[in-house]
DNA sequence: AATGGCTTCCAAAGCGCTTTAAAATATGTA
DNA sequence: TACATATTTTAAAGCGCTTTGGAAGCCATT
């Protein structure tokens, strides 16, 4: 069933069926019920691919995926695309996901913005200095990005949290329990909220007069093997770390075992503080040792992207450009005084 | 930059243009390379929307997502589309990805179907007697499912593991260990998965005249909340079950935690067998007590899923309508004799 | 009856591509 | 040289929709 069919249908003109379709005033509303009902009886639905040629809109956002044979899928990405769909739902939106080789990322977002077959992109995975942004801006096709890149002038249009703040709170915390050995399980070093979190943990320490040692720091995928593995390092350490902080809750679950197996006690003989961003299969509050965390919700910051991505491509009121979210920080049994030693 | 105006730069009608990249014969091997060099010094991309409308291809395969406010994201579901993302994009295919209200699931892919934007589909979350294999079936449109559907016949394409099988020969190990207290931490109970694991544990139970007591059964979303949750309610039976079959690591890590708050010991006071879906940010192996596990790559099934779907759009080759895959059983450290008592 | 202003409808062009049918050019044969 | 055949190129139709620029019908005013 197409247009062309279902005026033929109606006795009426394509235009018209159009028109009474897509909400035109010049049509009456007589005609406009007939045409509705007769598109409940016969199912039509009008084609997509027609559509958006003849307007250059179909209500699609684009996104690429990350994916290579080695490469781990990531729960933060499902969860993002759990926000971003709440809110296409509401809108008849749908995503285009444009698989591509992580080498390949920006070539691969080229492709699909010029494909022609997205009314607007979302950028997530920033780096430091990431090289997308000058494509993006060179594209005229409305795009937001999750998250920042550090060293690059911030006058693209995103939505971050503030993880600065966050890991330069959460330490804070910890040195007015007395911790003075820290260490930090981040995530990839060239990915710009892993920047920002160890920036603000070495500004903390910084007021204080301390460092971060090179050995207390490790940079990973976030898995719960990565966790297991790191903290172990840090356990060897003759100068042993009381202190943790850790970009994820995926993260903290293999550090707490290596903490478990060695017969440590968290919150008492090592303090940690996981960032959350609301996994819900990764409750903190549910560890056997309650988790201290920064949280932020992944998923919230997913369906906000998406509605500004919306309300841009159908003109629906306008948005800031700069967010900026804060973190809350949540004090549960996993962070407690230094240990005298 | 579009075909005419290609064309026109290399003095060139569209036709000879169009057949040049589309790898047709009918055009000089000369001709094509100056097409070529001029495709790649402007950059230009057919426009995808314009050429489904005149091929009605376009090298997409779509899916619904389930989604709402309530909905939690599914670490599966993340991994199966790393999986279904790796062989997609050798082909230059993409997904259209249409989020839908889980109780919308059926008129959703209808939509998407009808849509007229992608080539094939695939369906997954498969239920008992599920509603959406009859409008597959009047679609006349490529479709792949992932899982099968307790009850109707299996004359559809699918791809499937032999969750039967899987949790049969578990529940035998266990047996043979002298286990003779069931416990299941199962999915949904509604979905296919689910329905067959439970029934192979029932085939091994009955073998031995066991009965899988009622309130030794949970069916629940697959967190590690919920694993906590039926774990603390099996641990206060009165008869305590001693083996445990489990639907996933992530249900068995909650799981795990309430047999250690309560002071047992897994593999000698409580057995543990959980499905592997392999998820890379949860490795059974990496387990405090490593897990026992039935194990089958979710992102092996995509990858292999994805073959199926894009050879038939692509018309390369024939594929076999159904696979079954077995499971592995691998034996670690979870599971041990039954306890003396 | 003629004019103007509304409302309601329509014919046709155009979006950017593929593909059919036909034309132009090159090659081979009598 | 003329003709048939093969090769290379092109003009134009069509995919299913939106939208521009009119036209037709209806009413109230002059």
């Amino acid at each position: 069933m197409n247009l062309k069919q279902l005026s033929e249908l109606l006795g009426l003109s394509q235009t018209t069926v159009s028109r009474a379709l897509n909400g035109y005033p010049e049509v009456s509303e007589a005609t406009r019920e007939r045409v509705l009902r007769a598109v409940k009886e016969t199912g039509y639905r009008p084609n997509k691919a027609a559509q958006r040629l003849a307007t250059g809109k179909a209500g699609s956002i684009g996104l690429v995926m990350p994916t290579a044979p080695g490469h781990q899928s990531d729960v933060h990405f499902g969860e993002f695309l759990a926000g971003l769909g709440e809110e296409a739902v509401r809108h008849d939106f749908h995503f285009v996901i444009m698989p591509a080789d992580p080498d390949d990322e920006v070539a691969a977002l080229r492709r699909l913005a010029i494909s022609g077959n997205v009314d607007a992109l979302f950028v997530a995975y920033m780096r430091g200095h990431d090289p997308r942004l000058a494509m993006l801006k060179s594209l005229s096709m409305p795009f937001v990005v999750h998250g920042r890149s550090f060293g690059s002038e911030p006058d693209y249009p995103y939505l971050d949290i503030d993880n600065e703040a966050a890991f330069y709170e959460a330490a804070r915390l910890l040195l007015q329990l007395g911790h003075t050995r820290f260490a930090l399980m981040n995530g990839p070093a060239h990915l710009d909220f892993a920047i920002r979190r160890r920036n603000g943990l070495i500004a903390a320490l910084d007021e204080r007069g301390l460092e971060l040692a090179e050995d207390c720091t490790s940079h990973t995928v976030m898995s719960d093997e990565e966790g297991l593995i790191a903290m172990e390092r840090f356990l060897q350490l003759a100068e042993r770390p009381t202190a943790i902080l850790c970009s994820s809750t995926v993260l903290a679950l293999g550090a707490i075992r290596a903490v478990n197996q060695a017969g440590l006690k968290l919150g008492e003989d090592i303090s940690l503080i996981a960032h959350d961003d609301v996994l819900p299969l990764l409750k903190p509050e549910n560890f056997s040792v309650p988790l201290t965390t920064t949280r932020s919700s992944l998923r919230a910051a997913g369906v906000r992207i998406a509605q500004r991505l919306i309300g841009t491509v159908k003109q629906a009121g306008s948005f800031p450009e700069q967010e900026l979210w804060k973190t809350e920080l949540i004090v549960r049994a996993s962070t407690g005084a230094a240990p005298q030693s």
